[in-house]
DNA sequence: TTAGGGTTACTT
DNA sequence: AAGTAACCCTAA
């Protein structure tokens, strides 16, 4: 796709984003839908959007609604003041990194030592004009060359006539008008319930507007408005893009049609279903009717969207809509990510409150995002204003185009991205590296219930949606609480206790038995499930607290206990029963070669409790140095043993991640298994994971070809770049005990579910480095030689010779090495002789 | 698991 | 470059 197009398909996103963020009482979660509708976002463009949309996040994590209240706010002395010379962007990426992420949930104490409110209202009263603000001012003023044309397609004729048209001094007005726009009959249901949603989430302004409506035109003039223009805007709109010659107004033109092509967009009626324009309006969208909503325990957002995408194969939707809907996987990458509802705004008591992802840049995928979006097929899809723009703006790339009146938007060149500049990049994983919780291992959104609250409000906006659709009276809806959700029906209702929450049924149409709280308060089932994932989140965040203290508690002890000294631990070592398959922990300093020390665990119980601790004190306390391990991972010699390769290579056959995580899986299974006969972890510099401390529980065996496996998997499964190597690979819990393996699973399915090139490469580093043989060696080889060779057989049992001298010969030397170091010996001897 | 040939890295 | 020790690979 050229730039052109790209660019083009994602202005009128951009400006209509940037239009509603500078509004306060705009929703964040109807920003985020929008986000998340539009096209990918570049760098490049909308850098005024991402400021506003910035603002609007400071803004509301720093609302004094938002628990940070003034008595708070003055009892921290000290607080980090902000320079007003900084980009919200910058500011805010700021306070998201520094800021934990539970802090960010619940305007925590960590948000407190911000002093925003000076830097915010300074943003706010320096915030320029907004995209569409300045093309209606061009219009009403006449400077645009098509000012004309385009006052009477937007509606800007009207101004004098009291019907005013948007008023962008108000552009809460805007969102009346867009839903205003929609009184087709057809759509204005839909539509409304998108502004109702909005309305519930406290957005009364935005109902202000709507009722009054004396900014807007009457619906008979919009609807003929709508009739009458849309018919010709692709023709007209290419008419003005062919002027394009003209540099001097190629920009403003092309920004002034694109966003007229907003405008139509509402306006247009042609093929879009009220179902559709829903889908575009709101993400997820389902309706009731065809069961997904009806579901709320499986609200979550991967079925939602899977409805949606159904829709979209069924409809003649926008090939731009749907392609970057079935690419929605892609959309981890997206770099803003600031999770969770309330890391954004107050927290809504009502529920209603949908996902706060707020999606503005994505990475590297552009182009293959872009290719899939927009296929130029020349005809001309239905309402959509980006392809209108692009078809027709395909050959005059807009490179040409000057830059007048919109800095940063109008440059509409697809510039190639530079990964500078602050952003309000955020991506998931940063979130986790910011999140102290993940450093414990335990917090985490692995089990989805962080979405699963959102998403659940989601499904409940769908359902109130489309039951206010089916059933209900648009102008008077239903949220007076006097009839029933479900069958419409008055009598005695159960009213949903939750503030904000205007759900009414009949019991006996709530299907289930009604949820009460302690204090017999009827929950709606919504609400019900939105409070047991919030206590559930709750409960996970005390657990994971108290097992960061604990694991610091342990940790702590096992690292004083290092420092024995080494004879005492070689003389443990010797008593160690090899085979004897006791819990114990070996705690070796690889820097001291084999220092190692043994910490017995009095019971299996407590044993199997160290275990756990000691891996995650060393997940926690040695978080920072978690990345040189890693670092090292490329570089640390990786024995390629014939089981690594076997597993190297059923890893290379894998494409499926699932696959690879089952494949993985079993690869753990296999190096439990291998530890059986399989010595201590050899660690003596040369292998990876040498870590000035490891924990290694010991069952006398090794498990060395079992963590070389894990590490080859690790090795194999990051991409050069991203090393990624954590002592949960290299300090594998040998013992039966089920709970440290689905600790170690846990920990390792994270660090393997990244997306992987599975690519190896077999090099020379892998071998090993060569480790001289020492006389006491030698000496218990020849002993052993002399002890196990049978004169009757050729053969020598290098095993069993190597058990035997198990306690001489460095851990990391193998039967086959005795057998050439036999044979060196033995050249030796034969030359001396 | 072992034997034997080959390879690699280091030293002379 | 040659020699050597340690390591690797493969067939049996």
């Amino acid at each position: 796709m050229d730039g052109a197009s790209d660019c083009a398909s994602v202005l009128p996103w951009i400006w209509v984003i940037e239009a509603l963020a500078s509004v306060k009482e705009v929703d964040v979660s109807i920003l985020h839908d929008l986000i998340e509708m539009a096209p990918e976002l570049p760098d490049s463009l909308g850098k005024n959007m991402r400021e506003m949309l910035a603002l609007r996040c400071l803004e509301v994590l720093f609302d004094p609604c938002n628990g940070i209240t003034n008595d708070a706010r003055s009892a921290l002395a000290s607080k980090v003041g902000v320079d007003t010379w900084k980009s919200c962007e910058d500011i805010l990426e700021q306070i998201v990194q520094e800021t934990s992420l539970s802090d960010l949930k619940m305007a925590g104490p960590e948000l407190l030592k911000w002093d925003m409110l000076p830097f915010i209202n300074h943003k706010r009263a320096c915030m320029p004009k907004f995209a569409l603000q300045k093309l209606k001012d061009s219009i009403l003023e006449g400077t645009h060359p098509f000012a004309e044309s385009l006052k009477e397609r937007s509606g800007l004729l009207f101004t004098a006539g009291g019907k005013g048209p948007v008023n962008m001094d108000n552009p809460s007005a805007l969102i009346g008008r867009v839903n205003e726009s929609c009184f087709d009959a057809q759509h204005m249901g839909v539509k409304l319930n998108l502004i109702r949603r909005t309305i519930k989430d406290g957005n009364k302004l935005l109902e202000n507007d709507l009722g009054t409506g004396n900014l807007l035109p009457s619906k008979r003039e919009r609807n003929a408005l709508s009739a009458e223009n849309m018919v010709g805007d692709f023709h007209e709109n290419q008419y003005i893009l062919n002027d394009y010659d003209n540099p001097n107004i190629n920009a403003k033109k092309q920004k002034q049609f694109v966003s007229s092509s907003i405008l139509t967009m509402e306006e247009n009626p042609v093929t879009l279903s009220g179902r559709e324009f829903l889908e575009l309006s709101s993400e997820g969208f389902i309706p009731v009717s065809e069961g997904e909503s009806c579901d709320l325990a499986k609200g979550q957002k991967g079925t939602l969207k899977e409805g949606r995408v159904l829709e979209d194969k069924r409809d003649e939707y926008p090939a731009s809509m749907k392609s970057r809907h079935n690419t929605e996987d892609g959309f981890h990458h997206i770099q803003l990510e600031i999770r969770s509802t309330g890391a954004m705004m107050p927290q809504d008591t009502s529920g209603d409150v949908p996902h706060q992802d707020i999606s503005v840049d994505k990475d590297n995928d552009d182009d293959k995002h872009c290719s899939e979006q927009m296929p130029l097929t020349g005809a001309l899809p239905p309402y959509n204003a980006s392809m209108l723009v692009q078809d027709t703006s395909a050959d005059k790339p807009c490179q040409n185009m000057s830059v007048d009146d919109v800095e940063d938007d109008s440059n509409l060149c697809v510039e190639p991205r530079t990964s500078g500049g602050p952003r309000l990049d955020k991506t998931l994983e940063n979130e986790e590296d910011m999140d102290p919780s993940h450093e414990a291992g335990t917090l985490s959104d692995s089990d989805g219930y962080q979405n699963e609250h959102i998403d659940v409000a989601i499904s409940k906006s769908e359902f109130l949606s489309s039951q206010c659709t089916n059933s209900h009276d648009l102008s008077a809806g239903w949220t007076d609480q006097t009839c029933c959700i479900k069958c419409n029906e008055g009598g005695q209702l159960l009213v949903c206790n939750r503030s904000n929450c205007p759900l009414a049924v009949h019991e006996i149409c709530l299907g289930s038995s009604p949820r009460f709280d302690d204090n017999g308060n009827f929950y709606c089932p919504f609400c019900a499930y939105s409070l047991a994932v919030s206590e559930y989140l709750e409960a996970k965040k005390k657990a994971s607290l108290a097992r960061k203290e604990l694991t610091w508690l342990f940790g702590s002890g096992l690292k004083c206990k290092q420092k024995e000294p080494v004879e005492r631990v070689h003389t443990e070592r010797n008593k160690l029963p090899r085979n004897s398959g006791d819990k114990d922990l070996l705690v070796r300093n690889h820097e001291d070669g084999y220092l190692e020390e043994r910490v017995k665990d009095q019971t299996d119980h407590e044993g199997d409790h160290v275990n756990k601790v000691s891996n995650l004190h060393f997940r926690s306390a040695d978080d920072k140095q978690q990345a040189e391990p890693s670092a090292s991972c490329d570089n640390v010699y990786l024995p390629l043993r014939e089981e690594e390769a076997a597993g190297m290579t059923r890893i290379l056959n894998l494409t499926e991640e699932k696959e690879v995580e089952e494949e993985l899986i079993q690869a753990e299974r296999v190096a439990e298994g291998d530890k059986q006969e399989t010595a201590d972890h050899e660690c003596d510099g040369d292998y990876l994971s040498c870590r000035s401390t490891d924990v290694i529980p010991v069952n006398e065996t090794r498990v060395e070809e079992g963590i070389q496996q894990e590490v080859l998997d690790q090795h194999i499964a990051d991409p050069p770049g991203e090393p990624v190597c954590t002592l949960d690979n290299c300090a594998v819990d040998t013992s039966d005990d089920e709970s440290n393996k689905s600790l170690i699973s846990n920990y390792s399915v994270r660090f393997r579910r990244r997306p992987s090139q599975y690519t190896y490469t077999p090099s020379p580093q892998l071998r090993r480095k060569k480790v001289p043989w020492t006389s006491e060696e030698e000496e218990i080889l020849k002993e052993g030689v002399q002890k196990f060779s049978d004169t009757n057989d050729s053969t020598i049992p290098w095993k069993k010779i190597l058990e035997f001298g198990a306690d001489v010969f460095l851990n990391r030397r193998r039967a086959v090495d005795l057998k050439d170091k036999w044979r060196n010996m033995c050249k030796g001897s034969a030359k001396s002789t």
